[in-house]
RNA sequence: GGCCUCAUCGUCUAACGGUUAGGACACCAGGUUUUCAUCCUGGCAAUAGGGGUUCGAUUCCCCUUGAGGUCACCA
């Protein structure tokens, strides 16, 4: 049997790191076994629609890289795949259900079903539609009354590919609205509808959906169709609370971390290393290696939190492991202004430089702004540094015309820059926490910088004495 | 409130009856001729509580506690 898998958002806003997870299972499930990823818009409550979303959707999983075979911009056997444009087909199911006396028209005016829930609330006592079913419904008129599912109760036990056994007695089983008054189905009917045509073979989704499962296990009886096979990934939780990951807990927009030069590849490691691993001791895993051992039946049963830093070590690490051609590519749009000036080639030498330290891109100019522009003298990079501050300017000055009597001489390749380096330890008989430092700070006016040697090679000369006589005139 | 589910370092997790309870992130200390970073070494730190079962429980069972989900003409 060919696994078939589908990510299943309904357009209602930005997606969230756990829905994305949710993605992410299935689309792995389905590279790993050589089957199909299909995307499904679900769109069946037209009041909480939110414009854009479908296209937030498709952005998201296409700037993951997180490819689908079948989709609502991608045509394909089982389509359409919006469930607004399936209605017809969700109308021939709801009138076989009619037929097998397994669906009814639900006469109850809103205002009465509103009491009875408030009666049962009062009693302590979970509502069921069931209790109120009546005993001649009304003929059901499509686009006017709401139909309901005529359950057959009865305790329910099955397994989840995540959750393993599960269970739930009959009072878990309700009349559930299938097609609601106008004419749209609900969630709990048309996916499943849905992933039969569609031949879904797992079904992968949040663990909201658990306590609804023995009703569709019902439906799906009454049906005569089998079900797909369950896997419930837990919630992902916020960095603080135990809540479900919000907006504001830093599960931003997974856009926002793109933006901010988090690898694509980095976040998926991430994502699956929330709740899964591979039973060793990797923590890095490239895309290629997780298609190769995720599997469902290792991803753990409890919520896991977004931890920020955690995916900030992450992305470092997957920086680090890119080739500068490939870092390079994507580094592009975070250059700051000033580097437009400077070839593609020196551009490379300076990403190689600053590649280990990187945690994402949008850093890069803090990182590497002085390569490309003399910044102003920041004299409390001086007056901060314990060794440096200790010192009369006069002092101060006369081992910056020592530096800069050496570099003169250079011709500037690393080996002789060190030579240099070396002979001015001696020459001034200081430390190297005291000549480093002093002549890193003269030279790049950061508070951090690479290797003192290989940031003056690749300054050059001339710029390297211009900042040192700029430092000594500001003494 | 009913029903369902979950529970190992601060965080992500490993250990599917026998381990000094392992790794990673974070943090702290030290090392690599300055800084930041990388890398290396070391440190801190957990089985929610109580009962069972067992020669032996993180692991199996029960209770308590805590947390989450659900009880819509939302998904």
């Amino acid at each position: 049997m060919t696994v078939r898998t589908r990510f299943a958002p309904s357009p209602t806003g930005y997606l969230h790191v756990g829905s994305i997870r949710t993605a992410l299972f299935a689309w792995l499930l389905a590279r790993q076994k050589e089957g199909q990823f299909i995307l499904r818009i679900e769109d069946t409550d037209k009041s909480r629609e939110v414009q854009g979303s479908i296209e937030h959707i498709i952005t998201c999983l296409n700037a993951l890289q997180l490819d689908y075979d079948e989709g609502p911009d991608k045509a394909g056997p089982y389509g359409p795949y919006r469930q607004s444009e399936r209605l017809n087909i969700y109308r021939d199911w709801a009138l076989s259900l009619i037929k097998s006396g397994r669906a009814y028209a639900d006469p109850l005016s809103p205002e009465l079903l509103a009491k009875y829930h408030d009666q049962a609330a009062k009693k302590h006592q979970p509502f069921l539609y069931r209790n109120h079913r009546p005993d001649h419904p009304p003929d059901w008129v499509y686009a006017q009354l709401p139909l309901r599912f005529k359950s057959v109760p009865k305790d329910y036990a099955w397994h989840d590919i995540i959750m393993g056994d599960l269970a739930a007695k009959a009072d878990a089983i309700d009349d559930f609205v299938l097609i609601k008054s106008d004419g749209y189905p609900t969630y709990n009917f048309a996916h499943i509808v849905d992933d039969y045509e569609m031949q879904i073979s797992h079904v992968i989704r949040g663990q909201e959906f658990i306590a609804s499962i023995p009703n569709y296990l019902n439906l799906y009886e009454a049906l005569k169709i089998e079900h797909p096979a369950f896997a419930t990934p837990p919630p992902v939780l916020g960095p603080s609370g135990n809540k479900k990951l919000s907006k504001r807990d830093g599960a931003e927009d997974i856009l926002d971390y793109l933006r901010e030069g988090f690898l694509p590849d980095a976040l998926i490691n991430f994502m699956a290393s929330l709740g899964w691993n591979d039973g060793t001791t990797k923590e890095i895993f490239s895309r290629e290696e997780l298609i190769k051992t995720f599997s469902l039946d290792r991803v753990g049963k409890s919520g896991a939190r977004f931890d920020e830093k955690r995916l900030l070590w992450m992305n470092g690490a997957h920086i680090r492991q890119l080739p500068i051609a490939e870092l390079e590519l994507r580094a592009k749009k975070f250059w700051p202004p000033e580097a437009t000036k400077f070839d593609a080639d020196y551009q490379r030498r300076v990403l190689g430089l600053i590649q280990e330290r990187l945690k994402y891109l949008a850093e890069l100019p803090s990182l590497t702004r002085y390569f490309f522009v003399d910044l102003p003298i920041d004299p409390d990079l001086i007056n901060n540094n314990a060794k440096l501050s200790a010192l009369s300017h006069e002092t101060l000055k006369n081992l910056l015309e020592q530096a800069y009597e050496q570099f003169d001489l250079s011709d500037f390749t690393v080996s002789d820059l060190s030579l240099k380096l070396n002979a001015l330890l001696e020459l001034t008989n200081q430390s190297p926490a005291v000549l480093f430092s002093l002549i890193r700070v003269a030279t790049t006016q950061a508070v951090a910088s690479p290797q003192l040697a290989d940031s003056l090679e690749l300054l050059g000369k001339e710029r390297v004495l211009r900042r040192i006589n700029q430092q000594i005139e500001s003494l």
